[in-house]
DNA sequence: TCAATAGTTCTGATGTTCCGAACTATGGTG
DNA sequence: CACCATAGTTCGGAACATCAGAACTATTGA
């Protein structure tokens, strides 16, 4: 399997970003990986609230997150371990990932529409 | 013309707003109107870097942005007037627009992939 | 070598986006 | 009022993106 590509910093842009952060699954798969500081994904993330997410959908948000910059995948062993890529962002875009977790984390402790 | 559909800052989700703010063309529209404070849309925002925007995309944008909560539009004659609701979305999501934009303006005065 | 585990790719159904053409709404002029 | 011009919306089809099951690949362990 040929290494994963992941952009540098410099390559980030804020509409893959924004992109890869505005479904709300990935998000928080996101957010899961960001505070653990490094997952064991990308079975240790499937479930999202009440529902496992099928791991070809999985696959894909993990790709999508990587390839915008986020987070960074290394196989060890069978596994694949996802870190966090907050710290380099953060130097890049100040404070845009941490508002963007902020917000979520707000809705998610008000009532909700469902 | 029935009245214009605009959630109330409590029914804003981040989603939406990432969403909307995900299309850097949109972006560019959203920024310009939050810059002027109140823009006559929608012609008065259609040209974007050298690209001039369709009006039936315009349109759509205009309509992503006030259904994601991020501007209100209001018909004054023939002519719509599009306000930022930054405002209010501040007091939700704090930092939350002021991080995306800034993110957007300085890839803006980066030399670019083009 | 074979099985198990972890994740990826393929594929087709479903959904979204884009934009030209046709349409609607408002205001101005005679 | 009839008519036109202006500003924006809706329609529709082509192009593109997303989702998830099935089949596949890669690695480890027995």
């Amino acid at each position: 399997m040929r290494p994963l590509f992941h952009p540098s910093v410099e390559e980030v842009r804020p509409e893959a970003i924004l992109h890869a952060l505005s479904d709300p699954e990935r998000a928080a798969i996101f957010a899961e990986i960001s505070g653990a500081g490094c997952v064991q994904a990308c079975s240790a993330v499937a479930v999202v609230g009440d529902r496992t997410i099928p791991k070809s959908s999985l696959s894909h948000d993990i790709k999508v997150l990587r390839e915008a910059g986020l987070i960074r995948c290394e196989r060890h062993g069978v596994e694949m371990r996802n870190h966090s890529r907050c710290g380099e962002i953060e130097g890049r875009f100040p404070g845009l990932l941490a508002s963007i977790l902020s917000a979520y984390a707000l809705v998610a402790r008000e009532p909700g529409v469902g």
